[in-house]
DNA sequence: TGTACATCAGTGAACGCGCGTTCACTGATGTAC
DNA sequence: TGTACATCAGTGAACGCGCGTTCACTGATGTAC
């Protein structure tokens, strides 16, 4: 028995893989079952005897490229290693990480569907993206907490909004510029404390001007 | 003739208002050709004397929103009057344009799609991507043009970014503080101008330092 | 140790449904004489 | 002015295809005795 429970275990890594690099490159939508078998070499009928749906397998593709993504990001630059930011924004705002679709970053290709479709995969995708704005948060210049999580948000949005976009328009000069310009800006955000002291000022300000 | 050129034009119009509608709240795949033709209290079968193509109807579609949003963005702060982006940012990061999904921002709903399934809507995205920069660019206060045109990509970016997560997570608690933090990082960056002379510096500092 | 039986991962075809597109038809609007 | 004909926006059903899911079957692996 214990041969044949290993095998079904690689089976499911194999089919989970495939799934991960579907998922990334095509969306949610784009992952279709029958593709995410044949490229694990397996045909579509299989699939259920590894996974109760389409639903879970999603679900579980999400949080696996989410973690390794987390973990390419943040290697070697972990804790507060000055600099850790910038490198970080290096990696994630490159043209390499927006040319390789199928590895990398899973959101761009799934935040939208989920925006547009419902409650779905809402809850994973929550997880994810609390799991990047912590390691980003601890990886920031020990300024006020409450700066360090503004800025870390930030950061996530111009960082996943910059490749998204720069992934859209592939292939036209603006690609490009969205990646170098939220690099820019976001080094700019992570050096010193001021803009979100600054920020936060003028935020409140506008609060208390209405709606 | 007249009378049925005429009639002709407004179901056309009709048409488009329904798709514009649908579009914005649940994507290009989400705006089904039936759904769209219902939302505008007409048949499937009609549709074809309007468009020649889904593709074209969705061009149209996202022209149209784009120009709206902008419109409505930058309604009576356009040129260079001081606050100007601070009032943009605080309406394009509100609850209420994130709630109000078939009015608003396209945006969100398509890049991601566009992104993933090839070029097809490619061209028409970048051309209203260029046409939301180049508004927020002539806003911004006259520093230097490479220093202005940064600053609005990045913007550009960071409120994408924010709004999609927004909307993606949708009645978590992360989604307020998405726009929050948004809007605390962008009026941070568009106030002076040091950020971006700053984030130029050291962005070159780390082309430098290799790819 | 060997033989009969059970289990179950994986196959391949089918089912049901949804969606973009096509098409024969209708009836109201307009034109020709 | 009136009558016969043409046009064409819109209808409703059908077509073809794709996709998630189901299911009867197979054959290799493991268990019981």
């Amino acid at each position: 028995m214990n041969a044949k429970v290993e095998q079904k275990e690689r089976t499911h890594e194999t089919i989970l893989a495939s799934a991960a690099r579907l998922l990334r490159a095509k969306g949610i939508s784009g992952a279709r079952v029958a593709d995410v078998m044949q490229g694990a070499g397996l045909t579509v009928g299989g699939f259920y005897a590894h996974f109760a749906s389409k639903e879970e397998l999603i679900d579980e593709a999400l949080r696996r490229t989410s973690s390794e993504l987390r973990q390419r990001l943040f290697a070697g630059v972990e804790g507060k290693a000055a600099g850790g930011v910038e490198v970080v924004l290096k990696r994630y705002l490159s043209a390499a990480h927006r040319d390789a679709q199928s590895m990398g970053c899973p959101f761009p290709a799934v935040v939208g569907e989920i925006g547009a479709s419902g409650p779905a995969h809402r809850a994973a995708l929550a997880e994810q993206v609390a799991e990047m704005i912590a390691g980003l948060e601890a990886m920031l210049p020990a300024n006020r907490a409450a700066a360090r999580r503004v800025l870390a948000l930030g950061l996530v949005a111009l960082m996943y909004g910059g490749l998204s976009l720069a992934r859209a328009l592939q292939g036209t000069a603006l690609s490009d510029e969205f990646l170098r310009a939220c690099r820019t800006l976001g080094v700019a955000a992570a050096r010193g404390d001021f803009p979100c002291a600054e920020g936060v000022r003028a935020n409140r300000k506008l609060h208390r001007e209405g709606a």
